[in-house]
DNA sequence: TTTACTGT
């Protein structure tokens, strides 16, 4: 009888111990996730300000950049990443696009031929591996970085954008941080079949960029659509946070000061970005 | 090529 009571015991401190450890690995997995996600966010990543299927995401690692991965839409809800005024402009060469395992859904390389549509990247080839280094570079080649856009879009009117950020905003701050990610029609059922391959088409685009001090951070938001010439004036499209909060159904910057964090977000506030000089620039590729 | 495809 004392015996079988003493093995009970024993018994009970290895689970104990186990418990522990795993509880510890826990914890600590957690503090390594919340520093990595720190390196690329400011003030949280995007969360989902009620509980949908839509706004359901899990977050991705990559060197350089985060990304909040939909498995319902197929796509990267959004990308998370920072960017500073580099000296040197010249980057590794264009890698191969590359499949990525994470997201489960087979999204190959060639799923988008003859769709129309372009592998449009989110976190931008250019200003990753120029900020970031070749091997921030390769990971933004990853098939979860991309999604459909429209070529007079990507090839045109977002790129401007993109290099608008890199070679005009990024100069005048330090630092900034940048989000990025697709916008889609209000009913899911209005575009559950509109796809290419798995993956689900949006109808629109969003870029935040902030310029984050920590007192009065400054902010540009942009929503722009899949059906333009691509010579638009970048001020056309220009947002407030709220109403890409309003569209996506994300809440972003969640743990800056609610007083800050209205004014940022409920404003369009275009003082000290000079947007003017840049706004009309015409793109590199015709 | 600071975008990317199609057709070779």
């Amino acid at each position: 009888m004392g015996k079988l009571r003493l093995g009970w015991r024993r018994q009970a401190r290895r689970i104990g111990i186990l418990v522990l450890f795993v509880v510890l690995g826990g914890v600590l997995w957690q503090y390594q996730e919340r520093q990595h996600q720190d390196m690329y966010t400011w003030q949280g990543v995007p969360t989902w300000e009620a509980l949908s299927l839509t706004s359901f995401h899990r977050v991705l690692r990559n060197d350089g950049y985060l990304v909040g991965w939909s498995d319902v839409r197929v796509n990267p809800l959004w990308v998370s990443y920072q960017v500073a005024a580099v000296d040197d402009t010249r980057i590794g060469s264009r890698p191969d696009f590359r499949p990525d395992w994470r997201t489960l859904w087979p999204v190959g390389t060639d799923s988008y031929s003859g769709s129309g549509y372009d592998r449009g990247h989110l976190a931008p080839n250019y200003a990753i591996a120029a900020v970031h280094g070749r091997s921030a570079q390769l990971d933004t080649f990853y098939m979860s970085n991309m999604t459909p856009q429209r070529p007079n879009l990507n090839r045109r009117l977002w790129q401007r954008l993109e290099e608008a950020v890199m070679d005009h905003f990024a100069p005048r701050f330090d630092r900034l941080q940048i989000i990025t990610g697709p916008v889609f029609p209000d009913k899911l059922m209005d575009n559950v079949f509109n796809r290419v391959g798995l993956v689900e088409v949006p109808e629109a685009f969003y870029k935040i960029i902030v310029a984050p001090h920590d007192e009065a951070p400054l902010a540009l938001a942009f929503i722009m659509p899949q059906d333009v010439r691509g010579n638009e004036p970048l001020d056309d499209y220009l947002v407030s946070i709220d109403d890409i909060e309003a569209r996506t159904g994300l809440d972003f910057f969640h743990e800056l000061n609610d007083n800050v964090e209205s004014v940022l977000e409920s404003e369009i506030r275009t003082d000290g970005w000079a947007l003017e000089e840049v706004a009309k620039k015409p793109g590199r590729y015709q």
